[in-house]
DNA sequence: TTCATTTTTTAACATTTGTAAAATGTTGCC
DNA sequence: GGCAACATTTTACAAATGTTAAAAAATGAA
């Protein structure tokens, strides 16, 4: 059970001890291709990790669905405004292929956050690297344009490319299919 | 000196002991307008706390300057890839008036995140409402045009609206000046 | 395989936003 | 006040992206 663990990066900086009383919360979930595991509106009351598969989030617009996010094996995954406000959230998360994720309550995580240090750093660090991450996106999407942000994509992560709708690509990259489609023809 | 840390809303989650610990630490810079406080490509050794004045925070391209942040009285402000990946940042940061700032060094401050449990969890906090804040404004371009997002940033920061120029209040709502000019012309 | 469904591409046209340059407005200093 | 430096608006035109619709390609289930 700790070996499962430790074999994912996102826990490499816990101790064995830390790990042990993590574990003791720790729920192994499956779910199919398709499922929506995040709703919007709704507080959700776990933290997820996921071991296989692809995630995305999105929100749901008036003519659009608009995705800004994608997980894959090692990610993790929470309802932002669940997790870090105890309020409904804005997005959806899908599950797009079948998938085997790790669960913890937040309210067990929060109370782990209150008694161990080790615990709260690593939960530090883990909203320090997807704040860093999220504001790169954010600064890319001012100086590069459309076409360079999707051959970065690809640089990045070949592996979403290979699995994931070009749909939700374009989204993600904030363009329309139309548009993603026209780049892609161009630099064939 | 512990006095004015409580009266600063970002400290309020912090017990007496806790902001003591904190307070041996801290130092009182002042800086005039025009100041570069952070620079880009250089590591920025500590993190601050604008008391008074206003800062903007922007990337170098290569014919344009992206401003992508502002901090107000009570913000925290800090070179994300100093603080977050001990690197040198991407970011710029110039104050704007004539400010006061509460100094801390990451060392310091890092130390006590492996010591003290309250600060920990402090630090884990600042780090998740700037992820939220920053993952709204990456959504906000994606489902709403430049005018609403102009009305919204007035509505949100008036302030700021009154003491910054709209050459960065462009770039920050991601149009350029003409374009804000426009959208400025039409909803008069 | 075959059919139905979904995804992706292509085309034509509309709209938004950008670029460059000039005109106007504002600020601060001598 | 008057000048210089900088900020903002306006104009004309160019480029990028969006919209709508239809065709082509890919996918999945019976």
């Amino acid at each position: 059970m700790i070996e499962k663990l430790r074999n994912i990066a996102v826990f490499a900086s816990l101790s064995d001890g830390s790990l042990h009383e993590l574990a003791k919360y720790v729920e192994y979930v499956k779910h199919q291709k398709g499922a929506i595991i995040i709703r919007a509106d709704k507080v959700e009351p776990n933290f997820f990790i996921l071991e296989n598969g692809i995630a995305r989030a999105y929100c749901n617009g008036e003519n659009q669905e608009i995705t800004f996010w994608f997980g894959q094996s090692g990610n993790v995954l929470f309802s932002f405004n669940s997790y870090i406000n105890n309020r409904p959230g804005y997005e959806n998360v899908e599950l797009l292929e079948n998938s085997s994720l790790m669960q913890i309550r937040l309210n067990d995580l929060f109370s782990l956050y209150e008694h161990n240090l080790e615990i709260a750093n690593w939960g530090r660090k883990i909203a320090e690297q997807e704040l860093i991450a999220t504001e790169k996106r954010l600064i890319d999407r001012a100086f590069k344009g459309a076409a360079e942000r999707y051959e970065e994509f690809i640089a990045q992560s070949p592996e979403l490319i290979k699995r994931v709708a070009l749909k939700h690509i374009a989204s993600y990259l904030g363009v329309t299919q139309v548009t993603l489609s026209r780049i892609r023809a161009a630099c064939k």
